[in-house]
DNA sequence: TGAATATATCGAACTCCATCGATGCATGCT
DNA sequence: AGCATGCATCGATGGAGTTCGATATATTCA
């Protein structure tokens, strides 16, 4: 499995003992997802909405051109953090609940149970 | 202040509305320290010895190099996630409890609340 | 079917980052 | 004081990531 792709899959929180080395590899790659403030900004915006939020809605609100807003939505979608959802001609991007629990639960450097 | 120090300082989950520039930035900085395997690893060692790690025991851990070890670790201190204590001429590295809960709070997309 | 619009993908340029060897600095020991 | 050891810093390098213009694809509407 590619780490690049779903890497909310991997049940692995920081407080895990002994991580393998693709845990380790799925763990970083979720934060390193997060890593950027035009997607941490994406994030935050759909999260404040409680909605799904169209493609578009983006551009200004990140000041980025549309390949630039797309390929991030690509990178939150394929890390299993956002959900695409076509609606016409529109995109729609919502959270995925399970990415939410798991990222909370990555997180946590206090409770080491999975 | 710049956003590569003390990340962990600015009270930011994602979940909160309308995050300014700053926020986002260091939201994101917080985000992309943890994003890299070998600081990934450091982090759960720490965790799971519950007791400062000398910077030593890094180096076959993590399978790299003494400079690159370093380089690591002062990323996670500069980002306020470890604590540095000089025992002789040890280093030995602890996790900031603050951003312990920091983290939580800023990965917890369902509470909205600071 | 053809035009218009929205999004994804491609290719290139630029910046940033992780890594290492070499070196400097600090601490402890003889 | 001199030497040995542990860690930090410097300079260089290879690779990855972000951004954009141009283009392709998909959907809607007339």
């Amino acid at each position: 499995m590619s780490a690049s792709l779903e890497a909310v899959a991997c049940c692995t929180p920081l407080s895990t003992p002994v991580m393998s080395d693709e845990e380790t590899n799925a763990t970083a790659e979720l934060f390193r997802v997060l890593g950027d403030p035009a997607r941490v900004r994406i994030v935050n915006m759909i999260v404040v909405a409680g909605a799904p939020i169209c493609a578009c809605d983006f551009y200004d609100a990140l000041g980025l051109g549309q390949p630039t807003v797309s390929y991030h939505l690509k990178k939150l979608t394929d890390a299993g953090l956002l959900e695409r959802e076509q609606r016409g001609k529109w995109a729609f991007f919502s959270l995925n609940e399970k990415a939410v629990e798991k990222l909370a639960a990555v997180a946590d450097l206090k409770v080491a149970q999975c």
